[in-house]
DNA sequence: TGACTATAAGTGAATGTTCATTTATTATTG
DNA sequence: CAATAATAAATGAACATTCACTTATAGTCA
């Protein structure tokens, strides 16, 4: 029996991002990630059922890529300033450091045809758990969770975005965005 | 000469932003627009020069509607807690009332393939002023207007996404939200 | 009639997907 | 150790369908 070639899926996956984030979902057709990832067309059902299946699987997986770059930068003794700081600088890095998977991840999620037959699996998530312990010891203020998440990671990215093709460095508007968010969020 | 219909041009927007809303950008196609507006395909070349010219222009005006709808209801004369307050709540309500305008201008602009060549106009943002003017007045925070815009209206997004098929009403996150928007933004 | 709207019909190219076939690799023989 | 059978990986060509867009023609008004 042939081996399968782990290198071909990942080419895939790598086209597909490399795909849309010049031209977008519209431009990312099987034949054109095909040509980019050096494959037939036909290889990549051998990996996906169809189109939908790999974006949705490649989706899965990016997320998760980014929840773990995320929490593995957090400490529970943490104080609640450099919670934010560590989270708003952690993801910041990581939009200009992948920006193919960030908008890969926000084409995706702004697709209401994609995420509508989306059962949300009931499985604990870490960054829940983090939030929820800082709550619990009154360094974070007592709302819900989706208010924290909006404030904590929605802002920066418009600034990591508009950096995003700068040289190195952190924008200076950083800065100021992560003591904001520590004047909305902390008690 | 025979008068434009002006009611086509618009059941062909209306139809655009249906499709888009429930099918994304990709199933948008020229025939099921057309098919949607009750008109033929080829009408819609009266109208616009392509498939892109479309687009551009569609997001062009519903751009400036939602930048029209937040602004009319600023006064110069509010003080921060209440500005911020308008301005937060108004785009909560425009989200949840036009959701189909607001899913289309965040996929347009998600699309790297149809904002690259943007030229951002040098026109003065109403907007824009109105923030230079609170921060002169020493009552937002002196930061950029880029990091006001990100926290203003970025974190809202979520919370009205997900009420957006409730029955009526306003979220209950939408009260802590906006007291967290305050403290981040005000002297 | 002349100028413009509107459309049905049609264009070649591109779409997602399938299929018959070949290639590469392992397991089983003698 | 060869030789061969078995099997999944991989593919190019073809599928029907849809794509954005054009053309020829009819309809409507000044």
């Amino acid at each position: 029996m042939r081996r399968k070639d782990d290198r071909k899926q990942q080419s895939i996956k790598e086209a597909l991002l490399k795909l849309i984030l010049s031209e977008g979902l519209q431009g990312a057709s099987i034949a054109k990630i095909a040509r980019e990832a050096g494959v037939s067309p036909a290889t990549v059902y051998i990996y996906y059922d169809n189109k939908e299946a790999m974006l949705q699987d490649t989706y899965r997986e990016y997320q998760q890529q980014m929840r773990d770059f995320l929490t593995a930068r957090v400490q529970r003794d943490m104080s609640g300033e450099q919670l934010i700081d560590t989270l708003v600088r952690s993801y910041y890095t990581y939009i200009t450091r992948h920006g193919e998977v960030f908008y890969f991840v926000e084409q995706f999620s702004s697709c209401p045809a994609l995420t509508e037959n989306w059962q949300t699996r009931s499985e604990r998530l870490p960054m829940e758990d983090i939030l929820n312990e800082f709550k619990r010891r009154r360094v974070l203020k007592d709302v819900d969770n989706t208010s924290i998440h909006a404030l904590l990671f929605n802002p920066v990215k418009t600034i990591a975005v508009r950096y995003h093709d700068r040289e190195a460095g952190t924008s200076p508007m950083l800065e100021d965005l992560i003591k904001m968010i520590q004047a909305a969020l902390l008690r």
